[in-house]
DNA sequence: ACTCTACCAGACAGGTCTGTCTAGTCTCAT
DNA sequence: ATGAGACTAGACAGACCTGTCTGGTAGAGT
């Protein structure tokens, strides 16, 4: 990996997250990263591309985090809430970088939204397995419900209601599982 | 009201909530509005205070619509998420309009932002005040987490996991009332 | 020694954005 | 009938957007 363009990307990831991905443009990127704009156009060929990059490299982060938390079934669920309750409360926070982009491309077809799903799908795909893995009969329902849950901490965390997030989230899934 | 500022702010309305608030410009409203530009600044002194004036519209719309909603206390509270996951399997659906827009606006001091936290504060004060009314003791946490919920619904239901948001809901309210 | 690749700086093109301004029309109340 | 206010059409300014292109530097592999 060139560290031109690690840098590019940590900037970007950087700005997209904080100040939005149509708001900030590649010019102030390319700038605050210290390259050069044939640079920049070297190893992206596009911004769309590097929104791609962002969010793929997002993804795997996120996959890499949880899948390095502790514990088996339904208390790995547990585990998980508790560190996103956490997390959403932590300084910086500024909701899901998934559900964000969302918000921000609106045709279902871009490349955006394609890898908004996927991370959705896995997941929910966690989800169902950490359940059916503890013997629940409801893993599918319950899987929905835990990802429409996982949407409303990182959503309600981002507007600020954090502190009353972890109670919520006690309450939720202490009623659920 | 102005029969052209009316139908600047609906178009403004339906461009905003389908595409975004970002990606749409002012030349498009007025296009598609059918209306002059001086017209537009007449009415509408920036295009942010036309933002402002969709949420504010938006938020009141909402509020009348769930005020018009039967029933008292806690049957109430189910009423209003049976309607609220209904509405969000509809066609045409694309999530929140307050979160979509928060999504857009990234600074916590821009009065798009106070208009969204002023639609949460209301709809969490009015599922606790719905809680209290039955005479519950738990209604501060009880009913952020009804605000947690709320928010997953719209998001999911505005990412297309439309059909399975009816069961999740139920499970969600059923085991937390 | 030579070439390839990554990198730099920055001008440029062509488009879009918001917002202002000129100039003129129509309606209605006084 | 005159003046105010809402409206129309559209040119214009100035900023910003993405993406291309020129021209040059430095290091690494063959």
């Amino acid at each position: 990996m060139s560290e031109a363009r690690n840098r590019i990307l940590e900037t970007a990831t950087r700005l997209f997250y904080t100040e939005g991905i149509h708001t900030v443009g590649v010019d102030r990127i390319i700038a605050e990263a210290g390259v050069a704009k044939a640079t920049f156009y070297h190893h992206f060929p596009s911004k769309d591309e590097l929104v791609s990059a962002y969010l793929t490299t997002e993804y795997e982060r996120q996959r890499g985090a949880l899948s390095a938390l502790p514990g088996e079934g339904v208390e790995r669920i547990r585990t998980i809430f508790a560190k996103l309750a956490e997390l959403s409360d932590g300084p910086g926070f500024r909701g899901c970088p998934f559900l964000n982009a969302a918000a921000e491309f609106a045709d279902p077809a871009h490349p955006v939204r394609t890898i908004v799903g996927d991370y959705r799908d896995w997941f929910r795909g966690l989800m169902r397995s950490l359940l059916a893995e503890a013997g629940r009969a409801d893993a599918d329902r319950t899987a929905e419900f835990l990802l429409l849950l996982r949407d409303g901490v990182t959503v309600s965390g981002g507007l600020g209601d954090s502190t009353t997030v972890h109670t919520a989230v006690e309450t939720a899934v202490g009623a659920v599982l």
